[in-house]
DNA sequence: ACTTACATTGTAAGCACTTTCAGAGACGGT
DNA sequence: ACCGTCTCTGAAAGTGCTTACAATGTAAGT
């Protein structure tokens, strides 16, 4: 970086004492008298010197900073995002943010770094990335990635993901399967629903199939039934899941009491398609959605969906990755944080209306 | 990073070279013969040889990455943000997918990095930053800090504010008075509009201080008039907004033909004041805001207003970071990138219906 | 055949740190 | 006064890469 900053050199002359001393300093080693202390502290002050981060992470020190890596959208977005398209935006930004705030509360610094996940150049940012930092936080889709893996089992990393393990970091995950579990029973018992529908989200995505899975069993704990061809299969986007449910309708008009759908965005669709088409939601059929987007209490009718705690993401991650670097969390540690079932309208339950 | 990963050395020994000839290769110098060059390819695939960034940053290299500091937000900021109160943050979040799109397509990464702008502790994240890049991307808050005008000074740095301009970098802003002059021009034009009001931002922002002598200028202009009681002073802020145009609706109920807000969150509160006390947008007043933030066309009136491009000004400001270490852009370039007026109801035109 | 210029490659000196190892004081016990 | 034991400090060896400089090889010109 920088030319002409000070070096740890120029800090130990002004201090006259060795760059060893003052390298133990910086990482406040013990052994050190207070007065040699006072005395380095001082002349980095006086020279605003701060070490290089390029030299300390190469010959082995800490680099005080720890990444993240999030996927990158293909195609330009626009500057602002429609409401409904965007929310998976909105999600790994709340991750972001958390991230960032409890880094910084801890002391160190959080990069973000966008990477475009089908990418195989060499340069690839998520290398740029992981030599820059401590430890790496991997986000869902970053996670099945072939250069993340060989990241992964070289340095500290934990994957925010919906399934699966990684044994050579740490996994933090949103409890899927016991929104989907809450959701499934509130229907079952308060609705009498029996007979369920499902829409699912991209089949490599592990939050989709966290997801598809605890619809089984949840529907298969109270009793219901989910018949194959009620289980139609999307990309988590809206337009994907209005053709599917579309397709649904042209074969079959016999439609299951519920369509749970795997995130909100497709549930907005499938309120759509099936209300053009005469099936009133929640008078005919109920939907409902997972995420709890910004528009899920503004729409009518409103949706019934599972709060994750985007923000809490990033702050267990980022503490998940200190401690695996301190050596307080063990490699292979899990940790999954609470979903919350939000009950609205969709469902069939009485429509509150919105505060504002 | 990385425990065991393969050197420079590795692959020479590989390829059967010296290391400087694997590194001549890396950075693709000219004067390696084709098959040599070839062989030590092979090798970098065999080995799945990365190029440690620390090293190559420490001995002068380029490090292939830039940063884009923005501020963090000090309290903890709730996952889903309220539509109208975080434009700031989409604002931010744009730009930043702006910045990383573009890095991404020259193949640089972008890490970026939230700062506290108020923190002056020593392991400043903008200095982990800057000893992990080429360059920086500053955003406006940022740029009035101590530490950032240090660095400014020592590295390639890049401002994206209203502000004045940078003596050590390049600069890029948008185009207030240009929206504003074309806003008005509109107003005047179509709308026959004379009697000019305004709310104005915070008097020490760059941008709101743009927009005001832009109002004056345009008004002047056209042959208009803003008379002194008719200029009002905001934050920025709903709340401040609504305050203002509360005060001047009890001081005197003659009022201009319009007012031109500095933001669309003052409209926002302006247009709610005008019309709980009678005064009909746009039947009887008129109300334009500036940035078109989400809700902007979603509100009845719908609003107009003036769109900043702000997916652009982190492309932009990574093609000027990236000049400015090629040696194409010089020192104190300043680039303004152009707005454009978003006409839709609150100005007296037919209000569209929206596509759905 | 013998320069000469030039293309290609190797050698080695940084770059700014951390850390091991060993040496130098300090201090109490004998 | 001497030895062992600490505590503190410095010298020096990495860490992986770039690049100036030197050395070699090669082809063209005489």
């Amino acid at each position: 970086m920088a030319k002409g900053s000070a070096t740890i050199y120029d800090v130990a002359e002004v201090a006259c004492v060795s760059i060893a001393t003052v390298s133990r300093v910086l990482n406040d080693s013990a052994n050190v008298r207070a007065d040699t202390r006072d005395r380095v502290h001082a002349a980095i002050k006086q020279l605003h010197f701060v070490p290089s981060t390029a030299a300390r992470s190469l010959s082995g020190g800490r680099r005080g900073a720890i990444g993240l890596a999030y996927p990158l959208d293909e195609e330009r977005t626009v500057a602002t995002p429609s409401r409904e398209d965007d929310a998976s935006v909105l999600y790994t930004d709340a991750i972001i943010r958390g991230a960032s705030w409890q880094a910084s509360q801890l002391g160190y610094s959080l990069f973000a770094c966008a990477v475009r996940i089908g990418g195989n150049n060499d340069a690839h940012p998520l290398h740029q990335l992981s030599s820059a930092v401590d430890g790496i936080i991997l986000t869902d889709r970053v996670v099945n990635n072939v250069k993340a893996m060989r990241i992964a089992k070289r340095m500290h990393a934990v994957h925010l993901s919906g399934s699966g393990s990684s044994r050579f970091g740490g996994t933090i995950r949103v409890d899927n399967s016991g929104g989907i579990s809450a959701l499934v029973r509130h229907l079952a018992d308060v609705h009498g629903t029996r007979n369920f529908g499902f829409v699912g989200g991209i089949p490599d995505s592990p939050d989709a199939t966290a997801r598809f899975d605890a619809v089984v069993s949840s529907v298969t704990e109270v009793g219901g039934r989910l018949d194959p061809e009620n289980v139609l299969v999307g990309d988590f986007s809206l337009a994907r899941a209005e053709a599917a449910i579309e397709e649904r309708l042209r074969h079959d008009t016999s439609l299951p009491d519920v369509f749970v759908c795997a995130n909100d965005q497709m549930a907005l669709g499938v309120v759509r398609v099936l209300r053009d088409n005469g099936h009133h939601v929640p008078d005919k059929i109920l939907v409902t959605g997972f995420d709890d987007i910004p528009v899920a209490g503004q729409i009518y009718p409103t949706l019934t969906t599972v709060t994750q705690p985007s923000f809490e993401l990033g702050v267990a991650a980022v503490n998940m990755v200190i401690g695996l670097l301190d050596g307080e969390v063990a490699v292979g540690a899990i940790e999954i944080l609470p979903t919350t079932l939000v009950v609205r309208g969709s469902c069939g339950c009485p429509i509150e209306r919105s505060p504002r």
